[in-house]
DNA sequence: TCGCCAAACTTGTACATACATGTACTCATC
DNA sequence: GATGAGTACATGTATGTACAAGTTTGGCGA
């Protein structure tokens, strides 16, 4: 339940659009109304019907150009920070009853590597969760989560079989602003293929995710390990519009 | 090669930011210059100023807010449209040497799923290319493109081992304009494994891509199956900020 | 009928201004 | 020294204007 606000201008006409899209009133290849018509229609002037724009076209739903109308591109999946971010909110969204079976949750020193990842010294307390968890009850997907002390309390506080540790670390008042993923494949492990109930050495899509505050400080460096036909990733980028997405070799053979 | 023009101010001060933080003048935690400043530096006015530093946010480089000072995030990797479309262009990028090894090229009448993943009608000819692709001579990638006639003739007319497809569509003046990438994990087939010099079911990150013109027409349907430990997708997302990505469940059981 | 050119319209870029809204610092006061 | 009000300054949002640089349209002339 996300607080209401007055909403801004241009986030009420890029809502609009959205939604008109969505929900076919605009369809693949049709033209959208023009600036000039949509300040009108909205009262605004031409800033915020600019900016709604650029929004749709990074998320890759329109296309534009000098001297063209603007046009409907496919019908393309884009989900916001939050739903990306959350297993169960993702899950709410797409109506699928997320579930989760925490195998377990410790509190320990963190050794060398998990240290460095998390960027604390060596030996500070790290609070980790291990959980599998569910679609519709079907075995999906493999959670390794690590917090530092300052955050992982809130999470040793917490019924982690209970629902969406991210949103209890919202409630808590952690201001979560920013996420890098790296998106890789490996082979299932002993611990990945028994839960998941499929052989060892199966392909999962892992996604190792590190999560910021705006102030920088490192919340939650995590692995989640995904059944590749239970679920998969969607990038669009269109010539022109920055890109936040990057293919990186690993000249190391690191694991 | 680009043509140069003459760069637009935005691009010119977005440039020199992103240069100056790659470059380290700004690390990490730093606060950039306001924007009171940059438009005295620039002799430009606020809107430019502000859309480079829209650029740099959606890129996931900083971070800004009402009242706070615009700071330097994590010096995260991105890469430009034309980057991460082709090969032989991103290894160029990171210092390797790009190499191919074509197995075939074929014209043929499109069976069913190939027709629909083209969009173009049961028995239209297409273009097929299936390469093996090596960074620095070490085999890392094989690469299956698929193009309907229509851009595929470009692509019979050349010769596929002495470089960039991608380039050589350009050059042939097909407007490249966006594309849509699915990314899973699966296991090496045996024409998989006999390239990469791997077992049969070793994971693999598959990569496909779809690339579209302009107006909408698709040029392109790929799969490209990269060893996990030689490459990896990293994205960055910002709250607030639009995302171009989505993580997609998949119902049906599909290959 | 065909081809060319000018006009109208589209989106892209830039400037100037105003105010909203949040942060951080100064400084007087207790 | 701690506290709190006030102020200066930061970025966010919105308006209006102007021109640049493409595309589309329609009419005119050959």
């Amino acid at each position: 339940m996300t607080q209401q606000r007055t909403r801004q201008q241009y986030d009420e006409i890029a809502h609009y659009l959205r939604t008109a899209i969505r929900e076919g009133h605009f369809q693949p290849g049709d033209e959208l109304p023009s600036e000039a018509e949509l300040t009108r229609t909205f009262t605004s002037s031409r800033g915020p019907v600019r900016q709604a724009m650029s929004t749709l076209r990074t998320e890759g739903l329109i296309s534009s150009g000098r001297g063209r109308r603007t046009v409907v591109l496919d019908n393309v999946p884009t989900q916001s920070f939050d739903d990306i971010i959350s297993f169960s909110q993702w899950c709410h969204n797409a109506d699928i009853v997320p579930g989760q079976r925490t195998q377990w949750v410790t509190r320990r020193p963190a050794e060398k590597s998990l240290a460095a990842s998390l960027q604390i010294p060596d030996g500070d307390p790290v609070v980790s969760v291990f959980r599998l968890r569910l679609m519709d009850d079907v075995p999906t997907m493999v959670e390794r989560l690590n917090y530092p002390l300052e955050f992982g309390r809130h999470v040793l506080a917490f019924d982690t079989d209970s629902g969406s540790i991210y949103q209890e670390l919202i409630d808590q008042g952690v201001d979560i602003s920013r996420t890098s993923r790296t998106i890789d494949a490996i082979g299932a492990n002993e611990d990945d293929a028994a839960l998941l109930e499929v052989p060892v050495g199966t392909p999962l899509l892992r996604v190792r995710r590190r999560a910021f505050t705006g102030a920088g400080a490192l919340i939650e460096s995590s692995d989640d390990r995904y059944l590749p036909w239970k679920a998969s990733f969607t990038m669009n980028s269109t010539r022109g519009n920055p890109s936040s997405m990057a293919l990186t070799s690993n000249h190391l053979g690191e694991n």
